[in-house]
DNA sequence: GCCGCCAAGATTGTCAACAATCAGCAAGTC
DNA sequence: GACTTGCTGATTGTTGACAATCTTGGCGGC
């Protein structure tokens, strides 16, 4: 194995891991451990601790180790709230730069979308959703707030897996989606922005109330 | 010297002197170097390296060392979009939850801006405005937000150093941070999100204008 | 004079070993 | 039984040395 591969390993292997819940938040990574599980040397893990402690998946503690980091509830409304407004800017730009290519592509996820949720297949709508979202996310091609995004929905996996295993989300952002998508068609980068907002405000308001044991 | 303070030592070192100019941007950082001048062992050096790399101050490439990140004029434009969106959201959410202490004391900020642009005092008006956004963000407190605003601050203190050299600006802000502390203290959280927006869009404009040769 | 190549020194990446600190368990005391 | 203390093994932090890679200056050729 190549060296630059050794740190590739040890970081994906380890944020695969924590993302898949094989670590569970608040859980102890030992780094002797992670040697053996990875097939990379110590250098390499302590590496791979300190980049994903950067990207806010792990808290580090001198002396203490590193630990899958928890996220309250509290903490995940304020994470979303945080990419409401990125992506909210997202679409805007991405309403002010889209292509006839572009728009018909986002159509095209909207019509699958459309059909995921007639039939029911909500995994599929949820690969859906992300396939959205990144479209998005590339026409706007505004790299500063796509980082912070992409390290914020890493924060999220979890809350967010929790959120796709209710029913009844899709029926309630699918128009939501539908909004963005024609606001960005349109080339209305206020609308884009007004209906991407609105969209993870209902995200919050999904969060809030799984926090208080309910979910519509 | 403890061990712990070793850490401490070499970012802030580190940190402040790239923040003051002391390594221009593109410079190679040195670890050899940087343990001499820092007084502070390579290991914590190497350590200190890594996290200025996730604050974006620095640029890491395998086998070619770490160099002080340039943040070209378009970057700078949207990292401050990133920060007006973000700064927005705090506004708005400030104007939520401010107490009337708060509101006096942020009153009391307005009207020594009033006074240090009428002495012609800018270094005090960009310490006020400092002093500001700082309190905005107190009152909020959304510690996610504050977080990702605090790393960007660090990315642009170049590009601001060099806004705040313009005589011209203090006279084009000081009314929009007026107006941002008026929506604050009247608990109107859409006003102070505008009201903060249009500010920083009235920095991006200067950006720009700057890049363009000219400042107004 | 300019360009390309190569060697040497500079620098970064990594390791094994050791020092420092912590966590957990057992024994003793109240 | 509950609490405290001390010890031991586990774990993290760090060092010095060496391997791997890069950068630069000098030399030779055109």
């Amino acid at each position: 194995m190549s060296a630059d591969a050794a740190l590739d390993k040890a970081r994906e292997g380890l944020r695969t891991a924590i993302l898949r819940g094989e670590y569970l938040p608040g859980e102890r990574l030992v780094e002797a451990q992670l040697c053996e599980r990875l097939g990379v040397s110590r250098f390499n893990v302590r590496a791979a601790i300190q980049e994903l402690a950067a990207d806010g998946l792990v808290k580090v503690e001198r002396n203490k180790g590193a630990h899958v980091r928890k996220v309250s509830i509290d903490e995940a409304v304020e994470i979303t709230e945080v990419r409401m407004v990125l992506e909210g800017l997202v679409a805007a730009r991405a309403a002010a730069k889209v292509t006839d290519a572009q728009a018909s592509e986002l159509d095209e996820i909207g019509l699958l979308m459309r059909r995921a949720v007639s039939a029911g297949e909500f995994r599929r709508y949820s690969d859906l959703n992300q396939r959205l979202h990144s479209l998005i996310r590339d026409v706007a091609g505004h790299s500063t707030a796509d980082g912070i995004i992409e390290t914020l929905r890493g924060q999220l996996v979890r809350h967010q897996f929790m959120l796709s295993l209710h029913p009844g989300r899709p029926a309630i952002s699918l128009p939501q989606h539908e909004r963005i998508i024609e606001a960005i068609r349109e080339r209305d980068p206020k609308a884009a922005e007004d209906a991407m907002r609105a969209h993870i405000a209902s995200v919050i308001e999904a969060l809030r109330d799984m926090d208080a044991g309910e979910v519509r």
